[in-house]
DNA sequence: CACTAATATTAGCGTACTCTAATATAGGGG
DNA sequence: CCCCTATATTAGAGTACGCTAATATTAGTG
């Protein structure tokens, strides 16, 4: 995609410059990194945040319903916002009766555990 | 609304319901919580997330200007990138000379730490 | 077998996000 | 002093997000 454009006689960066603006790569493949980001993203949202927060606090698990009052949000916006925690793999289920009841992964409690143990109190 | 309409009688919910649909709570701060979401929020975006995994290979820090090629994105668009993950408590910055200097910090390596020891590979 | 409750799915609307491009600020160097 | 590099800031455009409302599906219950 022709980078480089202009002819050579363009000093990008003179030759005795300091050791500035080399290289910078990490180590991750595009899957890692595509995982990780969907994870993070699930959470950075107010609605599935305090959701994970509510299930990561109940003992066996908890079901939609139970948090719909405490999300205000609707039935429809509750059900999304599980599923795209589960998808992201914060969330565990399993099905009893009519009833759908999720839990948090180890994955989401260390990273619950993690924000609680590095919050910053003077942070506003 | 007018929400339920219909006389007293409705019966919403048997008294013989198993213990579904209580209250749930959680034990954060309304500050907390909007820290720990602009934290996340603030990595939750693939520009930004492999900004700060770039800054957290560097040794001594990275400068704006060794991250925009391999972020592939507009000067304008790092800059916003670094502002954003500063003002989430995520990077520490020092200014030498021409340049400013960006680190993670603490809160910052420990999630990184996290998501690689909890990734899941068979995830897609 | 209706009836009800819990959950899932979809369309559509309003908003927030993230980029580019342009411009401004700050600090060297010839 | 002018120029060049690194960074910050802003407006605007295109897109993605998150909600509601409506509807579909699944599973108990009288």
């Amino acid at each position: 995609m022709a980078e480089q454009i202009s002819d050579g006689d363009a000093p990008r960066s003179s030759p005795g410059r300091p050791s500035c603006c080399g290289e910078a790569e990490h180590p991750l493949t595009d899957r890692e990194l595509a995982a990780d980001i969907r994870t993070l993203a699930a959470v950075g949202n107010e609605t599935r945040y305090e959701a994970l927060r509510l299930i990561a606090e109940a003992e066996d698990g908890a079901c939609g319903c139970e948090l719909e009052p405490a999300l205000g949000v609707s039935q429809g916006a509750v059900s999304q916002a599980l599923s795209r925690l589960y998808a992201a793999g914060l969330l565990a289920r399993r099905k009893d009766g009519r009833w759908r009841y999720y839990s948090v992964t180890p994955r989401a409690e260390r990273l619950l555990d993690v924000l609680d143990e590095t919050r910053s109190h003077d942070d506003d």
